[in-house]
DNA sequence: GATATTATATCCACATCGGATATAGTATCG
DNA sequence: CGATACTATATCCGATGTGGATATAATATC
Protein backbone atom coordinates (compact mmCIF):
# COMPACT_ATOMS: atom_id res chain seq x y z
CA UNK A 1 0.00 0.00 0.00
CA UNK A 2 2.11 3.25 -1.18
CA UNK A 3 1.49 5.92 0.82
CA UNK A 4 -0.04 8.21 -1.86
CA UNK A 5 -3.19 6.76 -1.35
CA UNK A 6 -3.51 7.21 2.09
CA UNK A 7 -3.64 10.84 0.94
CA UNK A 8 -7.00 10.05 -0.62
CA UNK A 9 -8.96 9.58 2.77
CA UNK A 10 -7.33 12.54 4.63
CA UNK A 11 -8.62 14.18 6.06
CA UNK A 12 -10.64 11.56 7.96
CA UNK A 13 -14.28 12.22 8.71
CA UNK A 14 -13.34 12.64 12.80
CA UNK A 15 -15.86 10.03 13.74
CA UNK A 16 -14.23 7.67 11.61
CA UNK A 17 -10.75 8.61 13.59
CA UNK A 18 -12.68 7.95 16.52
CA UNK A 19 -13.74 4.82 15.55
CA UNK A 20 -10.25 3.20 13.94
CA UNK A 21 -8.73 4.69 17.20
CA UNK A 22 -11.16 3.11 19.53
CA UNK A 23 -10.51 -0.13 17.67
CA UNK A 24 -7.00 0.02 17.78
CA UNK A 25 -6.39 -2.42 20.96
CA UNK A 26 -9.66 -4.40 20.81
CA UNK A 27 -12.53 -5.94 18.58
CA UNK A 28 -15.52 -3.96 19.87
CA UNK A 29 -19.53 -4.00 18.76
CA UNK A 30 -20.92 -0.34 17.62
CA UNK A 31 -22.06 0.46 21.30
CA UNK A 32 -19.12 -0.79 23.28
CA UNK A 33 -17.07 2.23 20.66
CA UNK A 34 -20.00 4.58 21.67
CA UNK A 35 -18.68 4.09 25.19
CA UNK A 36 -15.30 3.42 24.85
CA UNK A 37 -14.72 6.90 23.16
CA UNK A 38 -16.48 8.53 25.39
CA UNK A 39 -14.92 7.18 28.69
CA UNK A 40 -11.29 7.88 26.49
CA UNK A 41 -12.27 11.69 26.11
CA UNK A 42 -13.75 11.97 29.80
CA UNK A 43 -16.94 12.25 28.25
CA UNK A 44 -16.12 15.22 25.60
CA UNK A 45 -16.77 12.96 22.44
CA UNK A 46 -20.33 11.42 22.63
CA UNK A 47 -20.87 9.60 18.96
CA UNK A 48 -24.74 9.98 18.31
CA UNK A 49 -26.02 6.57 17.19
CA UNK A 50 -26.32 7.87 13.98
CA UNK A 51 -23.15 9.03 13.74
CA UNK A 52 -21.55 5.59 14.43
CA UNK A 53 -23.82 3.41 12.23
CA UNK A 54 -23.53 5.54 9.41
CA UNK A 55 -19.43 5.97 9.72
CA UNK A 56 -19.36 1.85 10.34
CA UNK A 57 -20.73 1.60 6.83
CA UNK A 58 -18.37 3.72 5.28
CA UNK A 59 -15.36 2.26 6.77
CA UNK A 60 -16.34 -1.19 6.20
CA UNK A 61 -17.21 -0.44 2.35
CA UNK A 62 -12.99 1.30 2.79
CA UNK A 63 -11.42 -1.75 3.93
CA UNK A 64 -10.43 0.32 7.20
CA UNK A 65 -12.19 -2.33 9.05
CA UNK A 66 -14.16 -5.73 8.74
CA UNK A 67 -16.95 -7.32 10.72
CA UNK A 68 -14.94 -10.69 12.61
CA UNK A 69 -16.63 -13.84 13.06
CA UNK A 70 -15.19 -14.23 16.07
CA UNK A 71 -17.26 -13.88 19.46
CA UNK A 72 -16.82 -14.23 23.10
CA UNK A 73 -18.28 -16.63 25.63
CA UNK A 74 -21.70 -17.03 25.03
CA UNK A 75 -22.14 -16.12 28.72
CA UNK A 76 -20.59 -12.98 28.06
CA UNK A 77 -22.10 -12.32 24.08
CA UNK A 78 -25.23 -10.37 23.49
CA UNK A 79 -26.53 -12.16 19.97
CA UNK A 80 -27.37 -8.97 19.06
CA UNK A 81 -23.98 -7.19 18.91
CA UNK A 82 -22.10 -6.79 15.70
CA UNK A 83 -18.06 -6.81 16.31
CA UNK A 84 -15.82 -5.02 14.40
CA UNK A 85 -11.55 -5.27 13.92
CA UNK A 86 -9.63 -2.64 12.04
CA UNK A 87 -7.62 -3.43 9.41
CA UNK A 88 -3.64 -2.87 8.06
CA UNK A 89 -5.42 -0.32 6.20
CA UNK A 90 -7.67 1.23 8.50
CA UNK A 91 -4.08 1.11 11.08
CA UNK A 92 -2.40 3.16 8.09
CA UNK A 93 -5.26 5.45 7.54
CA UNK A 94 -5.40 5.99 11.12
CA UNK A 95 -1.52 6.73 11.47
CA UNK A 96 -1.76 9.27 8.41
CA UNK A 97 -4.47 10.99 10.10
CA UNK A 98 -2.63 11.14 13.76
CA UNK A 99 0.45 12.42 11.61
CA UNK A 100 -2.10 15.04 9.83
CA UNK A 101 -2.95 16.44 13.22
CA UNK A 102 -0.10 16.25 14.88
CA UNK A 103 1.54 18.88 11.76
CA UNK A 104 -1.45 20.79 12.40
CA UNK A 105 -0.67 21.32 16.07
CA UNK A 106 3.20 21.67 15.47
CA UNK A 107 2.07 24.85 12.63
CA UNK A 108 -0.71 26.59 15.33
CA UNK A 109 2.51 26.04 17.62
CA UNK A 110 4.89 27.44 15.26
CA UNK A 111 2.67 30.55 15.23
CA UNK A 112 2.62 31.65 18.95
CA UNK A 113 -1.15 29.71 19.32
CA UNK A 114 -0.12 27.68 22.16
CA UNK A 115 1.96 29.30 25.01
CA UNK A 116 4.45 27.71 26.66
CA UNK A 117 5.88 25.90 23.54
CA UNK A 118 5.68 28.95 20.72
CA UNK B 1 -13.59 35.06 29.02
CA UNK B 2 -14.21 31.77 30.78
CA UNK B 3 -12.68 29.04 29.28
CA UNK B 4 -16.28 26.97 29.12
CA UNK B 5 -17.37 29.49 26.70
CA UNK B 6 -14.58 28.71 24.38
CA UNK B 7 -16.06 24.92 24.39
CA UNK B 8 -18.96 26.50 22.26
CA UNK B 9 -16.50 26.84 19.74
CA UNK B 10 -15.10 23.56 19.16
CA UNK B 11 -14.68 21.66 17.47
CA UNK B 12 -13.82 24.68 15.21
CA UNK B 13 -13.94 24.29 11.52
CA UNK B 14 -10.73 23.14 9.78
CA UNK B 15 -10.78 26.03 7.60
CA UNK B 16 -11.71 28.27 10.18
CA UNK B 17 -8.62 26.97 12.15
CA UNK B 18 -6.41 27.63 9.37
CA UNK B 19 -7.73 31.10 8.95
CA UNK B 20 -7.10 32.07 12.70
CA UNK B 21 -3.84 30.35 12.56
CA UNK B 22 -2.70 32.77 9.45
CA UNK B 23 -3.96 35.39 10.75
CA UNK B 24 -2.02 34.65 14.36
CA UNK B 25 1.24 36.61 12.94
CA UNK B 26 -0.23 39.77 11.03
CA UNK B 27 -3.36 41.17 9.45
CA UNK B 28 -4.18 39.54 5.75
CA UNK B 29 -6.92 40.16 3.69
CA UNK B 30 -9.10 36.82 2.27
CA UNK B 31 -7.08 36.36 -0.69
CA UNK B 32 -3.49 36.31 0.69
CA UNK B 33 -4.87 33.76 3.54
CA UNK B 34 -5.47 31.32 0.55
CA UNK B 35 -1.86 31.46 -0.04
CA UNK B 36 -0.12 32.14 3.30
CA UNK B 37 -2.10 28.55 4.15
CA UNK B 38 -1.17 26.60 0.85
CA UNK B 39 2.77 28.00 1.63
CA UNK B 40 2.92 27.04 5.16
CA UNK B 41 1.55 23.78 4.58
CA UNK B 42 3.56 23.07 1.32
CA UNK B 43 0.15 22.72 -1.10
CA UNK B 44 -1.15 20.21 1.55
CA UNK B 45 -4.41 23.12 2.53
CA UNK B 46 -6.18 24.65 -1.06
CA UNK B 47 -8.79 26.83 0.66
CA UNK B 48 -11.43 27.58 -1.75
CA UNK B 49 -12.67 30.77 -2.50
CA UNK B 50 -16.03 29.45 -1.77
CA UNK B 51 -14.91 27.94 2.29
CA UNK B 52 -12.78 31.12 2.49
CA UNK B 53 -15.11 33.95 2.17
CA UNK B 54 -18.28 32.09 3.76
CA UNK B 55 -15.84 30.86 7.26
CA UNK B 56 -14.55 34.93 6.99
CA UNK B 57 -18.21 35.92 7.29
CA UNK B 58 -18.79 33.28 10.58
CA UNK B 59 -15.71 33.93 12.05
CA UNK B 60 -16.69 38.12 11.93
CA UNK B 61 -20.19 37.47 13.44
CA UNK B 62 -18.17 35.23 16.27
CA UNK B 63 -16.34 37.87 16.78
CA UNK B 64 -12.95 36.02 16.28
CA UNK B 65 -11.71 37.92 13.80
CA UNK B 66 -12.40 41.65 12.85
CA UNK B 67 -11.93 43.94 9.61
CA UNK B 68 -9.23 46.66 10.37
CA UNK B 69 -9.20 50.07 8.81
CA UNK B 70 -5.57 49.92 8.84
CA UNK B 71 -4.35 49.50 5.53
CA UNK B 72 -0.15 49.25 3.59
CA UNK B 73 1.20 52.17 2.41
CA UNK B 74 -0.66 52.62 -0.95
CA UNK B 75 1.46 51.48 -3.30
CA UNK B 76 1.60 48.11 -1.75
CA UNK B 77 -2.60 48.32 -1.41
CA UNK B 78 -5.16 47.24 -3.67
CA UNK B 79 -8.61 48.95 -3.04
CA UNK B 80 -10.21 45.73 -3.65
CA UNK B 81 -8.64 44.37 -0.72
CA UNK B 82 -10.48 43.81 2.97
CA UNK B 83 -7.88 43.36 5.90
CA UNK B 84 -8.79 41.04 8.41
CA UNK B 85 -7.32 41.00 12.04
CA UNK B 86 -7.54 38.01 14.50
CA UNK B 87 -9.18 39.03 18.36
CA UNK B 88 -8.16 37.80 21.92
CA UNK B 89 -11.20 35.67 21.63
CA UNK B 90 -9.78 34.17 18.06
CA UNK B 91 -6.64 33.49 19.53
CA UNK B 92 -8.30 31.76 22.71
CA UNK B 93 -10.32 29.36 20.24
CA UNK B 94 -7.63 28.29 18.16
CA UNK B 95 -5.79 27.27 21.31
CA UNK B 96 -8.39 25.50 22.43
CA UNK B 97 -8.65 23.85 19.26
CA UNK B 98 -5.21 23.02 19.25
CA UNK B 99 -5.31 21.79 22.36
CA UNK B 100 -8.40 19.68 21.58
CA UNK B 101 -6.28 18.65 18.94
CA UNK B 102 -3.39 17.88 20.62
CA UNK B 103 -5.03 15.50 22.74
CA UNK B 104 -6.38 13.57 19.90
CA UNK B 105 -3.20 12.85 19.13
CA UNK B 106 -1.98 12.02 22.29
CA UNK B 107 -4.91 9.53 22.52
CA UNK B 108 -4.04 7.56 18.99
CA UNK B 109 -0.76 7.28 19.96
CA UNK B 110 -1.61 5.81 23.83
CA UNK B 111 -3.11 3.44 21.82
CA UNK B 112 -0.10 2.61 19.69
CA UNK B 113 -1.57 4.09 16.46
CA UNK B 114 1.80 6.00 16.07
CA UNK B 115 4.59 3.99 15.55
CA UNK B 116 7.68 4.95 17.40
CA UNK B 117 5.98 6.82 20.20
CA UNK B 118 3.39 4.49 21.81
C1' DG C 1 -5.46 47.32 -26.01
C1' DA C 2 -5.67 42.32 -25.07
C1' DT C 3 -4.85 38.91 -21.65
C1' DA C 4 -3.76 36.89 -17.19
C1' DT C 5 -3.84 37.41 -12.42
C1' DT C 6 -5.71 39.19 -8.19
C1' DA C 7 -9.70 39.74 -5.28
C1' DT C 8 -14.21 39.29 -3.38
C1' DA C 9 -18.68 37.11 -3.43
C1' DT C 10 -22.52 33.84 -4.20
C1' DC C 11 -24.62 29.43 -5.68
C1' DC C 12 -24.95 24.37 -6.03
C1' DA C 13 -24.20 19.64 -4.84
C1' DC C 14 -22.06 16.47 -1.70
C1' DA C 15 -20.41 14.64 2.80
C1' DT C 16 -20.79 14.53 7.70
C1' DC C 17 -23.02 15.26 11.84
C1' DG C 18 -26.40 15.35 16.05
C1' DG C 19 -30.89 14.28 17.38
C1' DA C 20 -35.24 11.95 16.69
C1' DT C 21 -37.45 7.83 15.74
C1' DA C 22 -38.04 2.79 15.21
C1' DT C 23 -37.49 -1.91 16.60
C1' DA C 24 -36.29 -5.43 19.50
C1' DG C 25 -33.34 -8.25 22.69
C1' DT C 26 -31.51 -8.31 27.59
C1' DA C 27 -31.32 -7.26 32.48
C1' DT C 28 -33.35 -5.76 36.77
C1' DC C 29 -36.53 -5.68 40.29
C1' DG C 30 -40.82 -5.97 42.73
C1' DC D 1 -43.89 -13.15 35.93
C1' DG D 2 -44.67 -8.70 34.37
C1' DA D 3 -43.17 -3.80 34.12
C1' DT D 4 -39.39 -0.97 33.28
C1' DA D 5 -34.81 0.44 32.05
C1' DC D 6 -30.91 -0.40 29.40
C1' DT D 7 -28.51 -2.36 25.45
C1' DA D 8 -28.02 -2.61 20.50
C1' DT D 9 -28.61 -1.77 15.69
C1' DA D 10 -30.59 0.96 12.04
C1' DT D 11 -32.70 4.77 9.33
C1' DC D 12 -34.45 9.49 8.57
C1' DC D 13 -34.29 14.59 8.88
C1' DG D 14 -32.41 19.04 9.12
C1' DA D 15 -28.20 21.82 9.94
C1' DT D 16 -23.38 22.77 8.93
C1' DG D 17 -19.11 22.86 6.27
C1' DT D 18 -16.81 22.00 2.05
C1' DG D 19 -14.93 22.16 -2.99
C1' DG D 20 -15.89 23.65 -7.43
C1' DA D 21 -18.31 26.54 -10.66
C1' DT D 22 -19.73 30.95 -11.74
C1' DA D 23 -19.87 36.04 -11.62
C1' DT D 24 -17.86 40.56 -11.45
C1' DA D 25 -14.37 43.77 -11.54
C1' DA D 26 -9.78 45.89 -10.47
C1' DT D 27 -4.81 45.35 -11.29
C1' DA D 28 -0.72 43.84 -13.69
C1' DT D 29 1.68 42.26 -17.78
C1' DC D 30 2.99 42.32 -22.41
Amino acid sequence: MPAESLDAFLPLAPAAFHILVALADDDRHGYAIIQEVASRTDGRVTLSAGTLYRSIQRLLEQGLILETRERPAPELDDQRRRYYRITPRGRAVARAEARRLDQLVKLARAHGIVPGSA
